[in-house]
DNA sequence: ATGTGATATCTGATATATCACATAATAACA
DNA sequence: TGTTATTATGTGATATATCAGATATCACAT
């Protein structure tokens, strides 16, 4: 029967994997603001973008809620919605603010992570020195992700897990940049085996510490870089 | 015409500061959820809370799009909205985030506060020992969550500022709770000022580092009076 | 008793209408 | 010309209606 179900595969079109209208809308505005199309002051109008956007000023409002909600932009009732300072953020503290948190999430995975968690963790960086032993950067660079996401899941805090949603869908871009450069992908590969091992160790001050430092090295590079 | 305007302040009903019918339904709700009256997997449904509040499902839906982003309960479209796992989060964890994310903010703080911004704090926690020699026991519990405040304000980054109030609201119980405690009061005291002083001698490291001991030190405390 | 198609009901998603506060524009008056 | 009152407009808040996917129930054939 499950190969029946396999055969089938392709006429799948389950709801949960469509984008409800109001998930669009978040993801357009989040990275207009972002990127500075649109700029703290602006401000922007339920009946505008319901035009704009052909669509009615229902989820365009979700939407908003969520973008409030996130600090991206402000409501005032019946005055108006206007973007806010939080897109001009401090990139680099942005990142300090994901260090601490990862690495108390290095701390708990260390603490209390399954024998199972473990093996996935080793699994995953033994995946990751094959991709840069063979210099596919693509696929390396999503298997990073993956590494750093395993870790978050595992500390087994939802808490922790929506902060850190929360961080990435703030700075996607800026994490992808960091991770492009060809001598972040080489220092990171060894930075990320030696958190594995001390994950695996059940050293939990220690696996906090370096993926804390891991994360603030990146963003130091980054920002060398960028000339800043 | 300013004093006039102090003496009719009692009068002031600026929509500013009225609830909207969402900000109900979220708190509302929040407290159901968090307090245990609403359980994991329950099902929360947008017609009966509507009749149950005399209201109609627009606020009920706004509402919903909140606490899902914060966690506390998942939509599946056209199925139904269920409470999540994150209200049976452990509640030392949480603290443990509060205390790496304001230690941050203690940090950031240290390292760019505004000369007047530490005095500011300064006449806080002078403000602080006033009530604790006096014994005013309420006026001081709320003069530290100032204080907590003042310093996470100061650190001048609204992505940290919007991490804490996230967690603010899902713990609220809980601080109060472990700011009523007597010998808190004053050990809490003995540690502000501590904190207050690294802040003031622009030492990010040690100011970091006395936050997070300070929030991780009252958790274990709450614990084990509990008896947990 | 079981399988299948048709129908009914449930639930969230979205569209549209109306309300109500805030502000701008215009008219009236001194 | 300046001030005050009135009206119009703009914007978010909320109510209500309808749509559309998902599930439950019914009716009929085998």
């Amino acid at each position: 029967m499950n190969g029946k179900e396999d055969v089938f595969q392709f006429l799948s079109n389950k709801t949960e994997n469509v984008k409800s209208l109001r998930e669009v809308v978040i993801e357009s505005l989040r990275e207009a603001i972002i990127t500075g199309q649109f700029k703290p002051g602006d401000s922007l109008k339920e009946r505008d973008l319901s035009k704009a956007m052909g669509i009615s000023t229902t989820p365009i409002k979700e939407a908003f809620r969520i973008l409030e909600h996130e600090g991206l932009i402000k409501t005032l009732p019946r005055k108006g919605t206007f973007v806010s300072e939080l897109a001009e953020t401090n990139i680099e503290e942005i990142q300090m603010l994901r260090g601490v948190v990862e690495g108390l999430a290095a701390r708990l995975t260390a603490a209390k992570a399954s024998d199972e968690q473990l093996k996935e963790l080793e699994k995953q960086i033994e995946k990751m020195e094959t991709l840069l032993e063979n210099e596919e950067v693509d696929d390396l660079i999503e298997e990073n992700t993956r590494f750093h996401k395993m870790i978050s899941d595992a500390a087994g805090n939802s808490m922790i897990s929506r902060v850190l949603m929360n961080i990435s869908s703030f700075d996607k871009a800026f994490r992808r940049r960091a991770l492009m450069e060809n001598k972040e992908i080489k220092a990171g590969y060894s930075e990320h085996r030696k958190i594995f091992d001390a994950i695996k160790s059940r050293n939990p001050e220690l696996s906090e510490q370096l993926l804390k430092q891991h994360i603030l090295r990146t963003v130091t590079d980054v920002l060398k870089n960028k000339g800043v």
